[in-house]
DNA sequence: ATTGCTGAAGGG
């Protein structure tokens, strides 16, 4: 029982600046109805409390934070995809009538509230509950299927704010004296290659993406974007669900993905999209895992090549800092591939780093699927032998492109290819290593690239920002002495 | 494990 006195659970005088008193929340006993309503009825009052002063920010000038109807959470969040793709899905099943995809989109009210920084909110894990992830089976190709991960969402129904007490860890943002680090407490286990080319866009920006609490918004232009890449996707293989039973499924169904691409260009086919990749490149001891857009097999040569979609709104050539970053985003994914030619990633790094038990028998939709694609490994272990295998069978990729593509007319009007230079890569990792491992502080956009600022989600709120200006503003008077 | 642990990329 508790001893809930009736004081205000959020203290706000000013709208702006939300109180929560997280301590006053106890125990109750679930038998105690009455009691029960009471606290629900609080849990209301505080929810309609909060979205009301989102509101006032997000419709005031200068707000970092827009608002929107899907709930409470980091604006380039994951789960700002799970909407986004849930819509991609839908559209796409008006042209191919194939994907089998349940409709993600959670149907719940907008009153999911999020004052944790929770990461994950409104992405419930997959940890207890039996799973489905989408395969997919080529569709142009007889024989060889490729696959891929799309884990469906649980519906998350429960009510957050009670609960999210529970969950809530202090944060520490970059600690000179050596706490947690952000790869600790924001990628436990492995990176993204997005979340490397986040950063190379702006190091400050993508920390307060983990760290400030935002809202859910959709953007339009992404959403295209997805929707785009899913097409073109669909054009060489379809989707199909398979049951998941546990993480190591998972994995198991990405492997299975890879290694239906390689096969299909073993089999013939000179095109395989969505491939996933992984591993950790010069000895850093840090996971990354990504996706190709493209691989393309020369049939003569063997050649493999890489290429990379960008869609944009605008039929301009990108920035050089675009250019910049998809050029890092194309050289990781060609650095992650050729270390699995070359045998450099081991089964013992894989399971570490995503703390996998490599002799866990998978369930039995994934062996199925495995079977259909005449392999009959009962755990991942065996299946990476023949993953493994099948890497060493191609060579390394010789050449990376990135392909620009206006949106609305979905035409190509830019073909650029991208040097590959791994010490520049190397060099470039490692310094980005040093802001996950938090062996050095945040550093924000140059100068020169404070233009970025103006469309950011953060501006109201960044330091960086302030503290640039602030050097601006000096030497602008210096330079008039 | 007592509790927890990520589809990755999507564009600017």
């Amino acid at each position: 029982m508790t001893t809930q006195t009736d004081n205000e659970a959020v203290k706000s005088n000013d709208p702006h600046d939300i109180n929560f008193n997280t301590e006053q929340f106890q125990l109750i006993d679930d038998d105690d109805d009455e009691l029960l309503s009471h606290y629900i009825s609080k849990i209301e009052e505080i929810t309609e409390k909060c979205i009301s002063a989102i509101n006032t920010v997000g419709t005031s000038e200068d707000a970092g934070l827009a608002v929107t109807n899907a709930g409470l959470v980091s604006s380039h969040s994951a789960t700002s995809s799970s909407s986004t793709c849930c819509k991609s899905r839908s559209e796409a099943e008006s042209t191919s009538p194939l994907i089998k995809g349940e409709n993600r989109c959670s149907t719940n009210p907008p009153s999911s509230i999020d004052h944790s920084n929770k990461k994950t909110a409104g992405r419930p894990g997959s940890k207890d509950s039996t799973d489905t992830a989408c395969k997919q089976v080529s569709s142009d190709q007889t024989g060889m299927a490729s696959s891929k991960v799309g884990q469906t969402d649980k519906t998350d129904t429960s009510s957050s704010v009670v609960s999210t007490n529970k969950t809530e860890r202090p944060r520490v943002i970059i600690d000179q004296t050596g706490s947690i680090s952000p790869l600790e407490d924001f990628r436990p286990g492995y990176l993204w290659v997005s979340d490397l080319t986040k950063q190379h866009w702006c190091e400050q920006q993508l920390l307060y993406s983990f760290t400030v609490p935002g809202v859910l918004v959709e953007d339009p232009v992404m959403t295209k974007g997805s929707n785009l890449h899913l097409q073109r996707e669909l054009a060489v293989h379809d989707v199909v669900k398979v049951d998941i039973t546990s993480s190591e499924d998972i994995w198991a169904v990405k492997m299975l993905n890879l290694l239906n691409s390689v096969q299909a260009f073993l089999n013939g086919s000179p095109l395989a999209r969505e491939v996933p990749i992984f591993g950790a490149p010069f000895q850093e001891d840090v996971f990354v895992v990504g996706l190709i857009d493209e691989l393309r097999f020369d049939l003569e040569t063997y050649a493999i090549g890489l290429s990379e979609l960008k869609t944009r709104l605008s039929r301009t050539k990108p920035s050089k800092s675009q250019e910049k970053q998809h050029r890092l985003q194309v050289m990781l994914y060609r650095k992650l591939f050729d270390d699995l030619v070359k045998g450099n990633v081991t089964k013992d790094v894989i399971a570490r780093h995503l703390r996998l038990k490599l002799t866990k028998e998978l369930g039995e939709g994934v062996q199925g699927e495995l079977g259909k694609s005449g392999l009959s490994c009962k755990t991942l272990d065996s299946l990476l032998d023949v993953v493994f295998g099948r890497m060493a069978a191609v060579t390394c990729i010789v050449e990376t492109s990135v392909e620009y593509v206006h949106q609305e007319s979905g035409q190509s009007f830019l073909h650029q290819d991208v040097v590959y230079d791994e010490e520049e890569l190397k060099k470039l990792y490692r310094h980005y290593l040093g802001f996950w491992r938090g062996q050095r502080a945040v550093e924000g956009v140059d100068i020169e690239d404070a233009w970025k600022c103006q469309r950011c989600d953060y501006k109201s709120v960044c330091e960086w920002r302030e503290v640039k200006a602030a050097e601006c503003a000096r030497k602008n008077k210096l330079g008039r002495r």
